[in-house]
DNA sequence: ATAATATGGTGAT
DNA sequence: TCACCCTATTATC
């Protein structure tokens, strides 16, 4: 589930349930009871999303710091709430209410520690006005592959798995390449993509990266498993060219490509 | 019933 | 490079 876009557009939905209104807070798994205590009845305040971290304030000073990890949710439910006993953070507002199951960390705060968090992440593309020069800049140092370097949040901050691989898919790049020898337009082209692709994600609220290129926005009828070019197509032919989609292990995870579309050069 | 897997990240080896 | 954490869903016995 979670890329950068899951986790911005859960900053927006969260904020528009939540917002500018006292919130109840509660731990029914146990785990975070007594920070849930300390925030339960105080106002949401703000709501903000870095790369795949998730800041909620409340009361103006509390700082909620959520990161998913691999298989934490955040799911809106209609009050009253479902029972389930794996909630590590319930929030409830008049309407709606949010459940937190399964995060890498769930915690709030103490002064300086969002500064500490953020200062180790790369430009998030999603972010109004970041510019691209720390990507560009790592890229132009790294010799590790671009499909590592598209995976490390110190220089980019959102983009996982999935997006990894479509978009060495989309520009035509083999993950296996060194960064460091890829052009300055390969490496603007790989922002601007990465820019346009999770505010996509966003709006759809799922990655659809063959959609905008080829098809056109109605087209999210799209059977969902052609909702991509890459990812978890080994074996399958290349919606492009036809050739079977290969998969590697990259940075210690699989990546996928084509290697008639993206040759290493 | 048990295992494998998952759009992630950390800390030990 | 690996083991491990957290949970839910699907696949395999």
């Amino acid at each position: 589930m979670p890329e950068g876009h899951t986790i911005h557009r859960l900053a927006k939905d969260v904020a528009s349930d939540l917002r500018d209104r006292p919130v109840g807070a509660s731990s029914p798994q146990g785990r975070f009871h007594d920070s849930a205590a300390l925030i339960d009845g105080t106002v949401l305040t703000g709501t903000e999303a870095y790369g795949k971290n998730l800041f909620l304030e409340f009361g103006g000073h509390d700082l909620l710091f959520i990161h998913l990890g691999l298989i934490g949710k955040l799911r809106r439910h209609d009050l009253p709430h479902p029972e389930r006993d794996t909630i590590r953070l319930r929030l409830e507002g008049q309407t709606h209410g949010w459940d937190l199951t399964g995060p890498q960390s769930c915690r709030i705060l103490e002064p300086g520690d969002r500064e500490e968090i953020v200062s180790k992440l790369g430009p998030d593309p999603l972010r109004r006005g970041t510019r691209p020069d720390g990507f560009l800049d790592k890229l132009e140092r790294s010799g590790k592959p671009i499909g590592a370097l598209l995976l490390d949040q110190g220089a980019l901050a959102g983009v996982g798995n999935v997006y990894r691989s479509e978009f060495c898919f989309l520009t035509g790049i083999n993950p296996h390449q060194a960064a460091k020898t890829l052009t300055l337009e390969q490496g603007t082209e790989l922002w601007d993509l990465a820019k346009a692709q999770l505010r996509l994600g966003v709006k759809l609220n799922r990655i659809v990266t063959r959609v905008p290129a080829e098809v056109g926005l109605r087209a999210a009828k799209i059977g969902s498993d052609d909702r991509l070019y890459a990812y978890k197509r080994e074996g399958l032919p290349c919606h492009r060219c036809g050739t079977e989609i290969v998969i590697a292990t990259i940075a210690n995870r699989s990546a996928w490509y084509c290697p008639t579309c993206q040759p290493k050069p």
